[in-house]
DNA sequence: CGTGCTAGAAAATACGCATTATCGTCTCGG
DNA sequence: CCGAGACGATAATGCGTATTTTCTAGCACG
């Protein structure tokens, strides 16, 4: 017995103090009257006194055996929730879900105990304790497919943070494709008109969704082209030859990191930027340095992402998980920030 | 019943597919052996195939209710953890806590929902649900001691960040007073004489800490004299006069922000800080905007902070609480940032 | 006086798991 | 052939709560 009785308090106890059963403790506490159930003024008041006079509180534990819900809702991150790297990533979320689990009178149970390994959590472990929650978010840049899978499998409450493509999965997203089209129709208002995209080696759905906007923007104009390269230094060196050809007049590099590195070579060849070449940052900005350059680039509004997700898992868990698909699916308009490196196109010399 | 069977698979079901019973199971899932229980290599193999091939996890309030602890530790925080203004002041804790309770595979439970009135929460709320942790921690500037001796009094396992003057209560505090007076020497070194203190008005521990601390200090210098001012608008101007006559050359602030208000009074009076004036700020410099000037002061240990009262707490859970109290009340040093605002005093003109 | 009804409250049960006691069965020694 | 272990596995129990079911008086009515 890890946990012996402690000074802590039984609905028994309580009942052998005032002089009734347990059962009608309970039913007092959770005011249960009509359906065969009476209790005169007189006993609930007695019951109340004494639960008054002591700290008795109900066993969560035990409530939720029973199958009545708990108010706490999980939170699992698919990395450490707190370090440096991740603190503006994170606690934009978590400060949205905080005040609104506070509105709902709701506590939060953080999952830290999944391991970390191949560099991020598992769900399904072989104690994993998401069942002690009523329900669960679930934030991360990468979350496992098969965890969830199973997770609807199990019928289990929960709703990502950031879309992903699988059935039966509730999330609240960031609608990249259309801020990465308007990021895009804006270079082009600009008079951009060769376009460069450092992507990354993921399929998330974020990537591939500010992907598609690129590409789908860019698209719309009959004159103009945009080429591919995968985000590494060599590509680098050969991006910066290609924008000094006058070749590539703006970038849109996914990866944030990538991003002042590139701005680093394009100076170091005597160019400026944005002057001859702009950049727009697609991913995550969250890890910028502050002293980093005013990149034009994506602001997704992550406290409200946090908040939104946190009330439309309190429906799920209210509703009884009636709800129609579309409601269980909400993308977010996703704010741009201009920066300072999405200048006009300097003419091309061709 | 707010949550039917759902998919969830138990271990009667499993128990089923073996063909053997739910004791069985249990015992083989824990591993259990001798003491009169036996299991045999083919029977142990045959029900671990079948839960490997299901999704079977062990429901965490069942464990709980069953005895075991459930690994998780509670997060009482006095203010909500993640609004910005306070986003420097408990991440960092936050960060230590979760490193270490990734490190010892429990979860966090955060009590959002106990809610703020008169500005911060209160523990015993009817309906609060710390019992559901097996231990809890205790983070806020300001912890209300009627909640400390009343969880002494239930002999609630929890740690408190932060020194608390109440008997039994377990904490892991910050050596302000050592830090303090390390300031003050420093100050005394440089030539300051006549020491400018103001306070603030709270009796928080650590204010007091950092009061006697400054107190001490200054009283083994026989020659050097301190003032004491309450931390207003009034007593600024008043100081700014006193500094102005040269009656003053430094001054310990305890409010952080009043630091700031008070370097511009001085510099708007003609004067230059750290020139004319030396300050220092004492009190929590989280709320700081990061172009404010560099001043001296004290730099808390947050993140161990979080660590080491998580070790602790884990401490009293394993240890069936029978440690020593010294063992159980912890100060860590403080270190100090010497920063810009603390210079050699300049020869006084009287 | 027995029957039916009602109010009031206790008893019983389920929830899923851990653990203990118990029950067979088999083998070996005497 | 019988008793004592040894071995395997199951039945039984408890954890604290919510809920359903059952029980006990007391009372009115026929």
């Amino acid at each position: 017995m890890t946990r012996p009785a402690r000074g802590r308090m039984t609905q028994k106890q309580i009942a052998e103090l005032a002089g009734v059963s347990q059962a009608t403790v309970s039913l007092v506490l959770n005011g249960r009257e009509g359906n065969g159930v009476r209790i005169p003024e007189e006993t609930r008041q007695r019951v109340l006194e004494v639960i008054n006079s002591t700290i008795y509180v109900a066993d969560p534990a035990a409530r939720r055996l029973a199958g009545v819900g708990n108010k706490i809702l999980g939170v699992f991150t698919y990395e450490p929730a707190f370090p440096n790297e991740s603190v503006d990533f994170y606690t934009p979320l978590l400060m949205g879900i905080e005040s609104e689990a506070e509105k709902l009178g709701s506590d939060l149970l953080i999952f830290t105990s999944a391991a970390v390994e191949d560099g991020h959590r598992h769900i399904f472990q072989p104690n994993n304790r998401i069942g002690l929650a009523d329900g669960c978010l679930l934030l991360g840049r990468e979350i496992d497919r098969e965890d969830l899978v199973r997770l609807v499998a199990e019928d289990y409450p929960f709703v990502a943070i950031g879309r992903r493509e699988v059935d039966g999965v509730p999330y609240v997203g960031v609608d990249y494709a259309g801020a990465t089209a308007s990021l895009a129709r804006i270079a082009l208002e600009r008079g951009h008109r060769r376009f460069l995209y450092f992507h990354v080696d993921s399929d998330s759905e974020s990537v591939r969704d500010r992907r598609e906007g690129l590409v789908s923007a860019v698209g719309e104009a009959t004159d103009a082209s945009l080429e591919f390269r995968v985000g590494s230094p060599e590509a680098i060196e050969e991006a910066v030859a290609v924008v000094a050809a006058r070749r590539v007049t703006v970038v849109f590099v996914e990866d944030p990191a990538l991003a002042e590195e590139f701005a680093r070579a394009v100076e170091a060849a005597g160019l400026s930027v944005p002057r001859d070449v702009s950049i727009v940052v697609l991913g995550d900005t969250a890890r910028l340095d502050p002293d980093q350059r005013d990149f034009t680039r994506l602001q997704p509004p992550r406290s409200e992402l946090g908040r939104r997700a946190t009330i439309l898992l309190d429906e799920l868990l209210s509703s009884g998980k009636e709800l129609p698909g579309e409601r269980t699916r909400i993308l977010l308009d996703c704010p741009i920030a201009l920066g300072a490196t999405l200048a006009e196109a300097t003419e091309s010399a061709e």
